[in-house]
RNA sequence: GCGCCUGUAGCUCAGUGGAUAGAGCAUCAGCCUCCGGAGCUGAGGGUCGGAGGUUCAAAUCCUCUCAGGCGCGCCA
């Protein structure tokens, strides 16, 4: 939409450069605004003040010839002159009724653009240790990545899904030990159970299993069976957190194994390429990269003494894979804890001679449980934490989606369990699920009435096929007969809609969409409470039933890249 | 002490350098013979934490400062 305008205001430019009215041959860019107040336009562009100094007039007298020549462009109603020297441009009513017809047309599609180009994206993110069930921290960073994936696509980049599984190290020995611990326990045995290691009830769950399956086959006194236990353990977690990462919606691309890059020995290789480049040394037995040359903080260890590698170690092999990978842009996505990682990874990236600014990491602030108001207490001991699982189960996975996008990442979010499952107006996720269902029921209720909703099928649309039994087009709904000041007000929010998602993506804030589809949503009901849409004028029914169509579409979509239904029935 | 994030209406938050700073909730006052009242209408409510600066223009950019959260491991 803006594009189309951005090309009206390139041509008045350039026509007036031709025709001398102006001399500056390098121009700004061009910002498109959608003005405040009605009465400053549709758009509104501010390029005249910024063309002031270097064209040596007033930025009104610019405005003024530039306005001259946009007036001439198709479907303007009018160009005014304002202020210090705004353009604004009033769309003609054309402009907007066609547009219409364009999300009829493109249906599921309105929205998307190819502004991605192709490029590759990979978004990484959830990530989260296999150590226990996914808690409601990285339900926020699971809406937030795989909706963020979404738009991407929408936007026309290629996108890969991925989930780095932290499967060597300290963490998953000690959740071995747990599960063999727990598993003696089973049996009988007395043991001492460490205060260190992991006492949720899950662990004893899967212990159980093993008992089942293997009796007291690894009931042995030493620990020569604890790789075994690492690995059911491990994968029987991962397993969990598949489970509840696909009933929240989430399916990845790619699940990729920190296991796996010492099995390649890439960890070992990334460490020789560093060395090469000297800039790595050895300290205190343990081996360090420098990378303090390179903006971080100071340096880190990459080879600890006890010749143990770093999580840092294969994480930097980790990141040389994804670029290696022919990855364009890398979206990192992380709990806000981990913010102080951020320097050494870009350092990594410096010393390899990357340009560091194609990696994004999005950082996600915590999530504060409230149920009608009062927090709900999150203590990190004995499994105090409130699970993903658990608030899906009680509140449903739309709104556990919506709600995590109710808040810009960087924001702490504060998430009231009994707002979410309130099945009224105050909740957004359900205000907005209803203007769907509701534009569904009064599409039913037309059809009762005999107007259904394919006699909207615009002549020559490319759903038409031979012997359609619909033998009226377009031009029996006259659209123009949507004369509103609402219904012109919604459509402008429709046309927005593209921009939106580009916008969305560009800045990756993938709550955009949210605050977009409330805003359409508020919009639609006062219409539909002040206005019939079904009514004795068949015409006129109509054409508002063909504008309730592309409301619908267009709430379709938008929930479509949050991963949230648009049900037909609430 | 250093670094990152946040500070906007009573509360929760939008606001990619633009014109008179917005929404929801809450509060108050209203609206159901009628397509879904599971909804709608209206009102009040603001030193954009504070102080400087940059410019035609600052909630937005820069510096300083105050308050809150998080991080500063040979943990992951």
């Amino acid at each position: 939409m803006i594009a189309t305008v951005s090309d009206i205001i390139k041509k008045a430019i350039k026509e007036c450069q031709q025709n001398g009215a102006i001399k500056t041959e390098e121009l700004p860019d061009i910002i498109i605004e959608k003005p405040k107040r009605d009465d400053f336009g549709d758009f509104a562009t501010n390029i005249a003040m910024l063309l002031s100094s270097k064209e040596g007039k007033q930025p009104r007298q610019i405005a003024e010839l530039l306005a001259k020549e946009i007036r001439q462009s198709e479907n303007i109603k009018k160009v005014d002159v304002a202020g210090p020297g705004f353009i604004n441009i009033f769309m003609g009513d054309n402009y907007w009724l066609n547009l219409l017809k364009e999300i009829y047309h493109l249906k599921g599609k309105y929205g998307a653009s190819d502004i991605g180009a192709g490029k590759k994206v990979q978004v990484e993110f959830v990530s989260a240790n296999p150590t226990g069930p996914l808690h409601i921290g990285h339900g926020r960073g699971a809406a937030v990545g795989d909706t963020l994936a979404n738009i991407l696509k929408a936007a026309g980049f290629e996108v890969t899904k991925e989930y780095y599984i932290n499967d060597v190290g300290k963490q998953v020995e000690i959740l071995g030990r747990s599960l063999y611990l727990r598993y003696l326990e089973l049996l009988g045995k007395k043991v001492e159970f460490p205060d260190d290691h992991y006492k949720g009830a899950y662990i004893k769950d899967i212990a159980r299993d093993i008992v089942t399956k293997f009796g007291n086959k690894y009931d042995k006194t030493n620990e020569d069976s604890l790789p075994f236990f690492t690995n059911f353990a491990a994968e029987s977690i991962m397993k969990l957190i598949k489970k509840d990462l696909a009933d929240f919606g989430i399916e990845f691309d790619n699940w990729y194994s920190e296991k796996s890059l010492f099995d390649k020995g890439l960890v070992l290789q990334t460490i020789d390429e560093l060395k090469k480049r000297e800039i790595i040394y050895e300290k205190d037995g343990a081996t360090w990269f420098r990378t303090s040359d390179f903006g971080d903080d100071k340096d880190r260890v990459l080879i600890k003494a006890d010749g143990e590698k770093t999580y840092f170690a294969s994480d930097i092999a980790y990141h040389r894979e994804k670029i290696n990978r022919g990855f364009s842009m890398l979206i990192n996505i992380w709990g806000a804890d981990h913010h102080g990682y951020e320097g050494r990874i870009r350092g990594f990236l410096k010393a390899l001679g990357y340009d560091d600014s194609s990696l994004k990491i999005i950082f996600i602030q915590l999530v504060a449980l409230l149920r009608n108001g009062i927090p709900v207490p999150m203590g990190k001991r004995e499994g105090e934490f409130v699970t993903l699982r658990e608030v899906m189960d009680e509140i449903g996975k739309d709104a556990c989606r919506f709600f995590f996008l109710t808040r810009k990442s960087d924001a702490q979010l504060e998430f009231d369990l009994e707002l979410a499952k309130k099945q009224a107006p105050e909740n957004p996720v359900f205000y907005v699920q209803y203007a769907h269902a509701r534009i569904c029921s009064i599409i039913k209720h037309a059809r009762e009435k005999g107007l259904h909703l394919p006699k909207l099928v615009p002549a020559g649309s490319p759903t038409r096929t031979f012997g359609d039994k619909f033998k009226q087009g377009t031009e029996d709904v006259n659209i123009k007969l949507l004369s509103l000041k609402e219904e012109f007000d919604i459509i402008k929010k429709l046309a927005s809609f593209p921009d939106i998602v580009k916008g969305s993506a560009l800045a990756m804030e993938p709550h955009r969409i949210t605050f977009y589809l409330q805003e359409l949503a508020a919009m639609f009901h006062p219409y539909y409470n002040k206005n019939r849409v079904v009514t004795e004028d068949m015409q006129l029914t109509n054409a508002r039933l063909y504008l309730c169509e592309a409301v619908r579409t267009v709430i379709k979509n938008g929930l479509n890249l949050l991963g949230i239904s648009a049900p037909e029935e609430m």
